[in-house]
DNA sequence: CCATGTGTACTATCTGTGTTAGTACACATA
DNA sequence: TATGTGTACTAACACAGATAGTACACATGG
């Protein structure tokens, strides 16, 4: 379902936080459907259960999994979850765009290669 | 003219290097001023020599300043580096676009937000 | 009841990065 | 020659990420 990239520079655990944010948000998860378990999961991508337990702490803490013990973690149900994941991404544009101000980098640029990234996109 | 965040978890070094950056894509510097010794930078924002070291080292590796041993630090005259400054940029957005594609976010919520962003700062 | 699978909580260890501290040396300049 | 400059070291510390191993409590199916 997921896998991990050691070429990239981001924890683990993060990168598996992320990857399965996306999941849940865009459907690929149902509300309710079981989750891995910490040992499978950490089997199957060949890394540490800790590192597992790590990352399912943090989708939990997070609002997108809850933990039932003993039987293990599934996806929460929530609407708002879609919407939380938005706002962390405008949050993160928030951080490019303070950037460029702060360089004197003027913001239709970043407006022109917005624009032109859609429309290859939607090609 | 330059200082650090110490509630911002980005590393010193990199933070100097930043705000040097900006400093000097934005002509505030000008080409060939000298910059602040390694030793008086340190002294001034109270943090240790080596650190300021590694930053300017940096700088000199990314073509913002030019060394002269014995001498000092002094500003690139480039005129490429407002161009490299803006192409890190787009990089940076182009990584938030990503992340809102695997989301599945659309990517019309982002030009929005920018759009907006823009209306607002230039009132 | 019991074996198994589950989450959870520890401790210990290793590695890499960031930072500080201290020393030393070579070069440039007044 | 004294001072300011960059540069190169070594050592030490703190922290985060990751691994390894052990142990315990809970849930479920036989």
């Amino acid at each position: 379902m997921i896998w991990i990239d050691y070429t990239d520079a981001t924890p683990i655990y993060e990168q598996i936080v992320t990857k399965y944010k996306n999941l849940i948000v865009r459907g690929v998860l149902a509300p309710n459907e079981k989750m891995p378990s910490v040992r499978s999961l950490a089997m199957e991508l060949s890394i540490n259960p800790n590192t597992i337990q790590k990352a399912y702490a943090e989708l939990e803490r997070q609002g997108f999994v809850y933990t039932v013990k003993g039987r293990g973690n599934f996806v929460a149900d929530n609407s708002g979850l879609k919407e939380m994941k938005e706002k962390e991404i405008i949050q993160k544009l928030e951080t490019v765009v303070v950037e460029a101000e702060e360089a004197g980098v003027d913001l239709l640029l970043l407006s022109r290669y917005l624009n032109n990234r859609m429309d290859a996109g939607g090609k």
